[in-house]
RNA sequence: GUGGGUGUAGCUCAACGGCAGAGCACCGGCCUGUGGCGCCGGUGGUUGCGGGUUCGAUUCCCGUCAUCCACCCCA
């Protein structure tokens, strides 16, 4: 046996209606609220992750599947989809053919990290973008596209974490008070935050180490730093959020790892997800495009993690196959009829099988069970003598005589 | 990359130095024209792989691979 590549994962039908059914809801959601669909590739030059995921993340660090291709180019598989979506939009003019663009993509990435819990090595993400729109309801019409997706799951107890992490002029004055607050403490703190505070010191936030929480509680906030225009911005995000009945958290530990956000944050928890709990998280990226050779545009966008979705749908999620009809044939004669029977279904759209290896009656009556069926066809001698069909709904287990010329009629009401 | 848990039938798990088992699933029969419930029978295993200790290893030891959990980080 060759079995798959570590953290890569077959989804195999019955869990694969679970897949169809977040996509699906995605999809509409995303038309809904007037996003539409991009597809971009999955190979990019490195330099484009280098470049807009950040050279200090860990994702470009030692998380990417890199490889020199035959003609000598660099090229990654792309661990997040924003550098790309980032790149489509000033590669194609985007921001002049489609001004305030509001884009959707869904997709596999690809990190290379030790697989746990709702953490695979490829992974699929929902992905959405608003380029050239700094109106802070932009900032809420994004959250709230993502706060319906996670309800029209009907994912339980997830919560809105909310925060803001100022923009060019005020993150860095932001990030000296706290290196400054830090002060002699920065020795006493875990080897992983001493790194942090060279490499990003907003991470130290993200620290779990408990001897390091009266520290860190003592380190300021954020949005006490925010410039006028960053505040203004903040408050009104939130003053729209209220104004739509959407229930937020704020929390000045939300800092996330990707080098280009800005000013809102935020992230959607779940709670049965284990460590990995992010559900799906982004915020606002005004100067990525820029950064990546565009005109001076602002963005933002989310990603979801597909597989964190599905492992959070509850069990009663309404994933329930269509209704589907099964002709069970008797005899030669039977056969032959059922075999014409279940083209005339097929033809008139209506989903039909039939054992196509001859069985006895029981064991065809069996296999409609087990595929779920929600009407069985008989067709033996006596039906066919008579010009008629047997028709059996499964779930009452009642059945009657139809002739044949109605039986696809017959079947559409009970599908 | 670091630490820990687990690998036995398709699935969930027993056996823990002495003939590898059960439940579910699958196939057949009871029932030569009726699924779910029942009864009877059957198919299915190099016990992840490699090495070691032993008269004998699923069992003990080492390595390796996979997987799960946690760290790191993130969706």
């Amino acid at each position: 046996m060759i079995p798959a590549i570590r953290g890569t994962h077959d989804i195999l039908p019955g869990d694969v209606e679970k897949w169809q059914f977040v996509e699906r809801l995605a999809r509409e959601l995303c038309e809904r609220y007037g996003y539409v669909e991009i597809r971009t590739p999955i190979i990019e030059r490195e330099e484009l992750f280098a470049k807009g995921t950040g050279e200090s993340t860990d994702i470009v660090q030692k998380e990417m599947y890199t490889f020199t291709d035959k003609g000598g180019e660099r090229v990654t598989l792309r661990p997040e989809a924003t550098p790309s979506m980032v790149r489509s939009y000033i590669e194609h003019n985007l921001e002049h053919t489609m001004p305030a663009a509001k884009l959707y993509a869904m997709g596999p990435m690809f990190r290379y990290e030790r697989p746990q819990k709702g953490r695979y090595r490829q992974f699929h993400q929902l992905d959405i973008e608003a380029f050239g729109m700094q109106d802070p309801a932009v900032d809420a019409e994004v959250i709230d596209l993502a706060w319906s997706l996670i309800t029209g799951l009907g994912i339980p107890q997830a919560e809105l974490v909310i925060n803001s992490v100022g923009c060019a002029t005020c993150r860095p004055v932001f990030q000296k008070a706290l290196l400054d607050a830090l002060g002699d403490n920065l020795g006493n703190l875990c080897g992983d935050c001493q790194r942090r505070s060279v490499t990003n010191p907003l991470r130290i936030y993200d620290c779990k180490v408990p001897a390091d929480q009266p520290i860190i509680d003592a380190l300021p906030h954020s949005i006490d730093y925010l410039c006028e225009s960053c505040a203004t911005h903040f408050t009104g995000v939130k003053t729209h959020l209220d104004a739509i009945g959407i229930i937020w958290r704020q929390s000045h530990r939300l800092v996330r790892g990707l080098d280009y956000y800005t000013r809102t944050t935020f992230e959607v928890l779940g709670q049965t997800l284990g460590a990995q709990n992010a559900l799906l998280g982004g915020g606002r990226y005004d100067g990525l495009v820029k950064q990546l050779g565009g005109a001076d545009k602002t963005g933002i966008g989310f990603a979801a993690g597909m597989e964190r979705l599905v492992l959070a749908l509850p069990e009663s999620a309404p994933i329930a196959a269509p209704g589907r009809a099964f002709v069970v044939a008797i005899g030669e004669d039977g056969r032959a009829a059922a075999w014409q029977l279940i083209r005339e279904l097929r033809q008139a759209g209506l989903p039909a099988q039939m054992e196509l290896e001859a069985r006895g009656v029981r064991a065809q009556m069996k296999r409609a069970d087990r595929l779920a069926t929600r009407v069985t066809l008989i067709v033996g001698g006596d039906e066919l003598a008579r010009g008629e069909v047997t028709l059996r709904d499964m779930a009452r287990g009642e059945q009657r005589a139809v002739a044949r010329d109605a039986v696809v009629t017959a079947v559409r009401e009970l599908l």
